[in-house]
DNA sequence: ATTTACATGTAAGGGGTTACATGATTTG
DNA sequence: CAAATCATGTAACCCCTTACATGTAAAT
């Protein structure tokens, strides 16, 4: 249930309509909680007949657009659910269940995607980089850019350790592409 | 579609009734792809019906145990979906939701969370750590080892970033537990 | 014989992904 | 007016989660 939390704090922030969520979520809060604008779309029609939320009349005739303001009970509700304990995910990486299935029938194009994946990882890593010098270049006393530049590092060190651990895969796989033979050791387990 | 290559990757490994895999499961592949033993009935049986498994007859009267093997289908199945190239899966993370809408609505009772979240975090670090030093503990020439020495560590430098960074944010955060004043200056974004 | 553990399964609901549909505004 | 863009929405499908149901084997 989280993309109906984030939906209200984005709007908390600034009211918006769902093509505006989309973008915001595309490049800020997405970088931790990614949302189609159907997600979008369906939860804050969910959210409006809930009563959390309501669309605010617009100057007549600018498009389809409904603007969207959070109520008092959406704010109450943002609140409890932060309060609301929840144990962390566990990891679901399918570059992981690749690796672990060549270790049982041989790496075939492997490698290439490792690569990939580190340019995509060092992409994300540089963007996160230039917005920590542009927004966070500062220490600041305001506890609500405190946390924001607390989550941009959480992102930023996460792309950095993924970047170097494909390093780490690739300069080991690198050697022995062509050894290309699964099964000679049954591989263990426990 | 992860799931059911996880699946027929352990069943390569070793035939396995449902139990088992979901036994297995939950020590191993299962850190990097969790899955309820629900899921794992459900993929056995379709990926029954699409011939990429079959039970192997037991033993008479050995519980209601049905024990699957991979078919060459199955195999070949495996071999081109890791061939397949795939994004990396964008970050999910309802603890950093938590922490964006505390920069809303101010912290409430979140620091107890990132402390439950370090020593869980902690605590799956330590197993991997005892994992490594008991099954890789020697450098090994074979890939297969190889490969799934690789996985673990990326499990444990996972682990290890996020106690790090629980850490620092915990330090940060515990001193102004009581400053509880959300909004004085409106959160910026872009 | 009853309880406990083993083993497989059904049902309902939530959420995410992808493809497609529809209408309004702006631009050439 | 035609095309492109903006903006909202529907539909279908798949996967995951949770709770519950059913039957068998072993233990006391």
């Amino acid at each position: 249930m989280s993309l109906r939390h984030a939906i209200l704090t984005a709007l908390l922030e600034r009211p918006s309509s769902g093509l505006d969520l989309t973008r915001r979520f595309d490049r800020s809060i997405g970088y931790f909680w990614s949302a189609t604008h159907q997600q979008i779309y369906r939860e804050l029609a969910k959210l409006e007949t809930e009563k959390f939320v309501v669309s605010i009349p617009q100057q007549p005739s600018r498009g389809g657009r409904k603007v969207f303001e959070v109520l008092p009970a959406g704010r109450d509700e943002l609140v409890a659910w932060i309060a609301r304990p929840e144990p962390p995910r566990p990891e679901r990486d399918p570059l992981l269940v690749r690796l672990r299935a060549a270790s049982v029938v041989g790496l075939g194009p492997l490698l290439e995607q490792l690569t990939e994946h580190r340019r995509l990882h060092e992409e994300l890593h540089r963007q996160y980089i230039a917005i920590a010098e542009r927004d966070f270049a500062a220490t600041s006393e305001d506890l609500s850019r405190r946390l924001q530049h607390l989550i941009l590092r959480a992102g930023l060190g996460l792309e950095e350790f993924w970047v170097r651990w494909l390093d780490e895969a690739i300069a080991e796989l690198g050697s022995n592409i062509e050894e290309e033979n699964p099964h000679k050791n049954p591989p263990m387990e426990e």
